[in-house]
DNA sequence: CAATGTGAAACAGTTCACAGCA
DNA sequence: TGCTGTGAACTGTTTCACATTG
């Protein structure tokens, strides 16, 4: 079979509708049944024109003169997410990192509970976290399949992120989150998101400096 | 005194700035005294005509057929980003995010010591943590005033996020990075980044379908 | 007639390609 | 000669404006 006919999301797109997602949920919890492209632009602090392309590109779901159906919206978008059932995620790094993102909850209920969890330090090894057990990186394959993980997280030393990645490759995982600083490079056939906190501060820095500058 | 005459670096160049520093910074580890922009893009992963873009705003610190030279690239970017002295971070919410973050030992490291820790529960006030002491909410302003903080984190729960935020402003923090899901709104004049974990596994776990669809 | 869906314009960012300089 | 600095082309994204329609 050749390329499937998909609606071709562009990314930016992709990163807004687990905002829009998260909103809607919300509303419909709130047991809100219908919600205007301006509402939901102002839930998710973006341009309400913004909103339209985006819905649009997922198929003409909106009444005019009504707006869009909550539920329904919810479903399509969850869909075009691969929002079915949970997805398990592996983190390689039980550092204080790995640790506060294993202990938080939020992963689980969106869908992503943590189903694994190796170090290479044979201090952490063994130890329980939030109910997982820390097993050695040399299992990390073991506990890829046995547990079903297909998104990674790398939340290691800068130093061994390039390797941990590859082994996450190796053992099977195309989506890879990176908390390490540096550079780690994939494959093409891989996805990897990188989360830098160091240069998020030096940004918010820039911007603090520039405030100061100008006054 | 008017608008000051700023070389107006746009937004993708000053995000990659810090990339540029850290590799650099290694570099001059290493005893490396100039680099051109083929080297640069790879350590930093971008493409090289985008490297020498960003560092031309700068100024024309390049010489032509050599390169750049490593230290004083440094201090100018340094100068650009602000990177004087460190700058203090206060972080709200010593939960398992906000612990974790305290303990990291890369943001002081970079200049960025977090230099206080506040929380709303009277079960964690008084906590010592990473060598920080966990003070009430209400002692925010104290914190951020007693220790230099100028920038902010917000590391609670998504239903306390605008209410923390409009405290840091109050406060006197007007560079905010927020870790809780949701929408958080505030002044033209504040800067607020958002890392949002639970999006990124969406939009990893979007590309895992489209993968899997693919074969 | 209120709100969608969408061409077209505006904008931001990246990459190319090459002139010009050390 | 090798590498920078940059105009020009290109690509992706946002926003506007409005015809369309339930």
């Amino acid at each position: 079979m050749e390329d499937i006919e998909s609606p071709l999301v562009p990314e930016a797109t992709v990163a807004r509708l687990p905002v829009y997602l998260r909103g809607l949920v919300d509303l419909a919890d709130n047991g809100t049944i219908t919600v205007s492209s301006e509402q939901l632009a102002a839930i998710a602090g973006v341009n309400a024109a913004n909103v339209r392309k985006d819905l649009s590109i997922l198929g003409s779901y909106g009444k005019r003169g009504v707006g869009y159906e909550v539920d329904f919206l919810i479903q399509q978008i969850k869909l075009v997410l691969g929002d079915g059932d949970p997805v398990g995620v592996v983190i390689v790094g039980a550092g204080n990192l790995g640790r506060a993102l294993t202990r938080y909850g939020g992963f689980a209920s969106g869908g992503f509970p943590i189903k694994g969890l190796v170090d290479s330090s044979s201090e952490v090894v063994g130890e329980k976290i939030a109910g997982i057990t820390v097993y050695p990186i040399e299992e990390l394959s073991n506990v890829v399949e046995e547990n079903n993980c297909t998104l990674g997280i790398v939340a290691t030393p800068a130093s061994s992120a390039q390797v941990v990645t590859d082994q996450l490759i190796e053992a099977g995982i195309y989506s890879i989150l990176n908390f390490a600083p540096g550079l780690v490079t994939v494959p093409e056939s891989v996805t990897l998101r990188k989360v830098d906190l160091a240069t998020e501060l030096h940004i918010l820095a820039f911007h603090e400096q520039q405030r100061e500058r100008n006054e």
